[in-house]
DNA sequence: CCCAGGCTCCACCGGACGGTGGAGACGGAG
DNA sequence: CTCCGTCTCCACCGTCCGGTGGAGCCTGGG
């Protein structure tokens, strides 16, 4: 895909200097091609229309259009341009919203010029390129040990449940009435009230959103 | 910290080999100095503490104690080493349990040499440093789109409530009675069940742990 | 062998829930 | 001003839920 020779680039960024910068940095390369600039998400969609490049560097904060709403409009409409967003800024949202969005790369603007342009080869090639901040931050992110308290408790007292009170349970906390539940398990309602009542118990709740809440909890995963 | 001068690294892998190709490659840059070797995770853990390098290059698959069980022992005793995590395979698993473990890298040990020296002078400057491979691996970790859908779906069912109903839908999903939500509200009954009653209809449930069901899926942060 | 525990079911009851139709007050948009 | 939406409440009614106290059945362990 894309430049066994040549990578095309468009750089956006609504400040001239960062543009002249990139351009100076990029064109150094003889292997990039800087085929294009836009000044704001919108002009980046025609530029971009317009050039097929191979990876864009979009700056984030822009007027009119932001570059992560223009790397959406992108990603929707199955553009085959990889985009490394570039930002001075690398808040954990921002982080995630862009590699959700399908964003190839997320670098700061503190990168050095070569790292830079060996980001813009990676990229070209379907590799991912992120700065050690922003690893970081999804590294956090995955690691994060999640609601452990909650979790770890509702497991503890879920495990007290016998199998058919688990399923029951489950089927709780999926919405279902007691004949449904009845129904779909193939018993009677008196059993399924029976369950349901133990489950209280074990539980220590009083009504079955409460046995909806643990159940997610224990199961919330991650 | 550490290695202004040289940067102090021990390798770790069972395979004779491996370990001649890593201490030549390493051997190679004037900043690096291996000065230590292991055979597996217990070997490891004496030639560590006795060395005290900056970073490690650890494989997972060895006898006796493998490099994830390693890599814990070393965290657990408060080691200064930076661990970078080498092997063949990249499993979900395997990655995700590295950098819980506190590993800074995780490497495939098809790296070109020379991204392999990079790779262990930034982290030994405290630089996370990953493999494309991984890298991708969180990103795809982090985006998970599944949970996405349902969760969209439940933020635009719950926007349409108005203050009141949110409100109400809220303790609904805490699993609070109509009495005690009218008492936590200062509300009649009677209007905490009218309430109640607009929130089915507006989210198209027919009891209130559907309702819980919506309200958590479109809270599930992270 | 018996007993404990799990699974299945039953009857009864009061209270909570869910559906329907209405009403008065208020505030903002047209 | 009138209309519309929101918030507040009311009454009625059938259903479902949750609690209590049973009862058989089967399996595995002491």
């Amino acid at each position: 895909m894309a430049g066994v020779s040549t990578v095309r680039v468009v750089v956006v960024d609504d400040d001239p200097l960062v543009r002249a910068g990139l351009r100076m940095i990029l064109g150094g390369a003889p292997d990039l091609d800087v085929v294009g600039e836009a000044v704001d998400g919108q002009d980046a969609l025609d530029v971009i229309a317009r050039e097929l490049p191979d990876v864009v560097l979009m700056d984030i904060r822009m007027p009119r259009m932001d570059g992560l709403a223009a790397t959406r409009r992108l990603k929707e409409r199955g553009t085959s341009a990889r985009i490394i967003v570039l930002t001075t800024f690398d808040t954990d949202e921002m982080v995630l919203t862009a590699l959700q969005l399908g964003a190839s790369g997320f670098l700061l603007k503190d990168t050095a010029p070569a790292d830079l342009v060996v980001a813009v080869r990676r990229v070209a090639l379907g590799e991912p390129m992120l700065s050690p901040s922003v690893t970081n931050q999804l590294i956090a992110a995955v690691t994060r040990p999640s609601d452990d308290g909650r979790r770890r408790k509702a497991r503890t007292l879920l495990a007290r449940l016998t199998e058919r009170e688990r399923e029951v349970a489950d089927a709780v906390s999926d919405g279902m009435t007691n004949t449904e539940i009845a129904r779909s398990l193939h018993l009677g309602v008196a059993t399924v009230k029976t369950h349901v009542g133990s489950v209280f118990t074990k539980l220590e709740v009083t009504n079955r959103v409460q046995v909806a809440r643990y159940v997610h909890d224990a199961a919330d995963d991650r």
